[in-house]
RNA sequence: GCGGCCUUAGCUCAAUGGGCAGAGCACCAGGUUGUGGCCCUGGGGGUUAUGGGUUCAAGUCCCAUAGGUCGCC
């Protein structure tokens, strides 16, 4: 079943090591999720990337409800088993991409209809069709169906929303059946602390076995997105895992970990990869870039990953302008290898007492 | 050999009846945070094939040359 132990502690801030055991296997902590939206981390093989360190995959509830199907999914005999992923995963509720992707929406108490992005055919979600949803889908962490405000929304904007957003939580609590999955309480709130304290408080009232933290990194300042994460973070229970939706970038990992949360997803690493970003210690490096055609370097002289042990910085460069498939492919599982290397060792610096160091060294980075 | 049409940015092409030579793509550089590989924002680029002529002013009108293309002996 669903459960969460605590490893270690540190003693300078909110920041800890744990397990996540899932009936797919354990998820150490702090740990990043890659986005395979589709039902798959785009240009990653299952074995790609078990061999770059990934533990725990995020899938996208709205796009395999759209297509192909929920049913057919559960028909297959579940998302572990279409994908080809017999590890942990996670799907989203959708309620972002409600937001973020369909052009039409129109959000009544109790759900919301839209267009679809694909065929522009009209669909509806609703707090309970999308915990059944998920439940076809069979994934070993799911998320509720949540209000997600725009970025300059004001306070009481922000308030309806997450009024809402507290009653469909009760809804999908009540709803959600599977034993063999966790349905984590999103916490929203935007930028206002009360407003986080206050959610985060009804939220950790409805006894989910974890919480997600949504509507941060939109645009917001950084500082403000850490201020958040303190208003929120001490009233959730320390005995449970704490996702951060959406983020991100290693500073942002640092700091967050500092404050408390437990995992992450983000799609910033495969989709800078797409368009020819690569992340290293020293910062982006924009491979399309025309100093580097004939750079015979790998990405970083210090990684171990496949791409970097065999392939040169021009080589990259040229398959990134040719519009090669393969430039993205390694450049993607170069991006992962870092992130989750880099997650490995804020989990060892945690574990080893040494984690407000590992601050002073990343904290600053790109 | 004769005749028509064409030649403008790296590429494909615009530019009222002479009035400051532009666009798309490419190139160069930024951006991208619960994913459309998309997209957005800037930037550098020209002896308008070559040589003459007319005009206050020529990518535009006239002559010659070169290259391309189509048609006809």
């Amino acid at each position: 079943m669903f459960e969460f132990t605590v490893e270690a502690t540190d003693p300078y801030s909110a920041a800890r090591a744990g397990t996540i055991h899932t009936p797919h296997g354990a998820i150490p902590t702090p740990c990043f999720a890659p986005v395979g939206t589709q039902a798959t981390v785009k240009t990653m093989t299952p074995r790609d990337l078990r061999e770059v360190g990934a533990t725990l995959v995020l899938a996208n509830t709205y796009h395999l409800a759209l297509r192909p199907g929920a049913e057919t999914i559960a028909r297959l005999g579940g998302l572990h088993v279409f994908m080809g992923w017999d590890g942990p995963l996670m799907t989203d509720s959708g309620g972002f991409q409600v937001f973020s992707l369909s052009s039409l929406r129109a959000l009544d108490e109790d759900g919301v209809t839209f267009r679809s992005h694909l065929d522009g055919s009209l669909q509806r979600f609703t707090p309970e069709s999308v915990i059944q949803i998920q439940e076809q889908l069979g994934a070993d962490i799911i998320m509720p169906l949540d209000v997600c405000t725009p970025a300059d929304s004001d306070y009481t904007e922000n308030r309806r929303a997450l009024e809402l957003t507290h009653r469909w939580a009760e809804r999908s609590h009540v709803t959600h059946y599977r034993p063999d999955q966790a349905l984590y309480g999103i916490v929203q709130g935007g930028v206002f602390a009360d407003l986080r304290a206050e959610s985060a408080r009804f939220i950790a009232g409805l006894d989910f076995p974890g919480f997600a933290i949504g509507g941060l990194s939109v645009g917001e300042p950084r500082p403000v997105m850490y201020a958040m994460l303190e208003a929120t973070i001490p009233h959730l229970p320390d005995a449970k895992p704490r996702h951060l939706l959406g983020v991100g970038t290693p500073p942002e990992f640092v700091q967050a970990v500092a404050r408390g949360i437990d995992t992450f997803d983000c799609v910033l690493p495969t989709r800078e990869a797409r368009h020819g970003a690569a992340l290293t210690h020293q910062g982006r490096l924009n491979l399309r870039n025309a100093q580097f055609a004939e750079d015979p370097r790998p990405i970083a002289e210090d990684c171990e990953c496949y791409t970097c042990s065999h392939f040169s910085r021009a080589y990259l460069r040229h398959l990134v302008k040719a519009g090669e498939i393969l430039g993205i492919s390694l450049i993607t599982l170069h991006n992962l290898y870092y992130l989750l290397d880099l997650m490995c060792k804020i989990r060892q610096s945690i574990v080893e007492g040494r984690f407000a160091a590992s601050i002073e060294q990343v904290g600053h980075a790109a």
